[in-house]
DNA sequence: GAAAATAGTTATGGTAAATAAGCATTATCG
DNA sequence: CGATAATGCTTATTTACCATAACTATTTTC
């Protein structure tokens, strides 16, 4: 029995080399860490082109937010709020105060320890960094919807403890 | 008026230097970004604890497993599936095949191509970073509850598109 | 049959994170 | 008081991951 003249499927494009082949994951689609590196680097992405104008890293914001929150802080004090190594903090720090947004200044109480500030240019960076931040956030929300943003947000958090 | 004998409060510990600071970290606190960025860093520690014994990392236990679903995939089949580069799959793939995991060749219908498939040892392998890695999200699941860990997969699912 | 496209490889650069060692300063304790 | 330990920061180095460009071999297109 063949099947020629009834017309089994409308067109079967006689194997399109070109269309990527479907692929099953397996359990591998319900990796919670398999998804969230998939989502992480996809927001990453958003990141980075709505902050390109500005030339800011992920991590270079979070700092700058952290000393704009709490003007005076140390640098282990930020190290450890961000979970940064100390020892990658210093150039990353290096590079905000070279370009005019932070100030380290040598605590007198303990000289051995730097306290942070932002200067008035660091605080306007921030601000608009805040501002095109907010369109990508709204992208997420558009996706999500608002009340899975902050689900979303809760489960990270709390994923966080481990 | 002055408070001396009054005991305003019962013990402010004199500044417990050693106390790590609480900070405040103002909007970061609500980025997807940077929550998705820490939850992803601590579940990542949590699968390296898990499949230590077995020395696989993430991408390449991911690899093993589009390809145990999937015998017969290309190269650039299982880097589609996955979102690698293909320069970066060579030496991945690589190092499966040294393992005696993977199985490399030539596809004879297109001589450029390789397909894919796993040795024995490499379904062992597999079987028994699933195992291990059920343990891992297991631990999620106790941490999230289960609707919480099927809502953030689909979460994060959608997240993936944008 | 020549030119373009594709699969895979190689080489290279950038960024992020981890580790170890060093210096300056402060705290601890005999 | 003074030696030792601990702390804050820096430097250097290593590793891993992702991205790009250039190359070879093969196939497709026209």
């Amino acid at each position: 029995m063949r099947m020629r003249s009834t017309r089994a499927k409308p067109a079967p494009p006689a194997a399109d080399s070109t269309a990527p082949r479907p692929v099953h994951l397996g359990p591998l689609r319900e990796f919670v860490g398999y998804r969230l590196r998939r989502a992480q680097l996809s927001v990453l992405a958003g990141f980075e082109l709505a902050l390109r104008e500005l030339g800011l890293s992920p991590g270079q914001l979070s700092v700058l937010m952290v000393i704009a929150h709490n003007e005076g802080l140390t640098q282990s004090d930020v190290c450890a709020a961000l979970g940064i190594q100390r020892a990658n903090f210093t150039p990353l720090l290096h590079d905000l105060e070279a370009r005019g947004y932070a100030i380290r200044e040598v605590l007198p109480a303990d000289r051995r320890s730097n306290t942070l500030r932002l200067t008035l240019l660091g605080r306007e960076a921030v601000a608009r960094a805040l501002a095109l931040h907010e369109r990508l956030e709204k992208r997420i929300t558009r996706c999500l919807g608002a009340t899975g943003r902050s689900q979303l947000i809760e489960l990270l958090q709390k994923l966080e403890a481990l």
